[in-house]
DNA sequence: AAGAATGCTGAGGCTACCTCACGTTCCGGT
DNA sequence: ACCGGAACGTGAGGTAGCCTCAGCATTCTT
């Protein structure tokens, strides 16, 4: 009872829930769920190499690359050359893109408000607990 | 603020664990966690037809083929005629993948209550009252 | 001043999806 | 009893998002 395997599922179901909303919320701007991310990384620095984009996602430097190409073919990025290094391409956030970034990141902050909103206040605090707890 | 845009990273996090975990555990098999799935759907029913799995499975009808024949040519799954409908085809798990099903379950199981297990008795129970109540 | 290492990208490949077209079979109306 | 339309599975061919490997330019190490 109160079985893990029963937990398993609802913490894939509530997951699986959330990922959804979160890609229509972003069909507005004919994002996927990860180049919303990456958007997000270089949006969060001043400059970012290729390398550290890919680190970050967790993807291959080639795949970066890819990424860069995608985002920049929207506008929302653009590609400039290190001075410390030139073998280097930083990634720097076009204005477009800055307010793409924002208009996204209200729309996921009102989304998640509005599924969040059906737990009290005390219960969004007891959740977050439990599942920090979870993360180590 | 420590709002819902907090919880809902972590949300995302610990599903991200999880999945990984599980994909790891399903390493033995050289089983991908859809496959797992559908391996898991077919068992779960005395024989079921490939539009029947499309649907559950949540894909087009054109890629439950492939689904089936991944799982065919690995020799968990067989196709049989459907007797009341010579246009359909009804997978059945054979005993291998009944085996492999089984084991895959144990192995899941082991899993999540290794990682629900981090929390106390009365945490799991708070936990799964409030994912159900996150899914409406 | 080499030689090794690093940063990005072209070429090419894989997986897991998809749509469209087609042959086979079934069924509901006439 | 027949026939036209619907339904079933699959071949053909396409896309997105990953990957590895090779190659060029550049930087670092010795």
């Amino acid at each position: 009872m109160s079985d893990s395997a029963a937990l398993g599922e609802l913490l894939m179901r509530a997951a699986r829930a959330q990922r959804r909303r979160w890609r229509e919320s972003l069909a507005p701007w004919d994002l996927s769920p990860h180049h919303a991310r990456a958007l997000r990384v270089v949006g969060g620095r001043e400059g970012i190499r290729l390398s550290e984009l890919a680190e970050e996602l967790h993807i291959a430097p080639r795949s970066a690359t890819e990424v860069a190409d995608a985002l920049q073919a929207r506008g929302l990025v653009e590609r400039t050359a290190d001075p410390a290094d030139r073998r280097a391409v930083v990634l720097r956030v076009t204005e477009q893109g800055r307010s793409v970034q924002r208009e996204v990141a209200a729309a996921r902050d009102a989304d998640n408000r509005e599924l969040f909103g059906r737990l009290s206040e005390s219960d969004r605090a007891e959740l977050a607990r439990l599942l920090t707890a979870l993360g180590d």
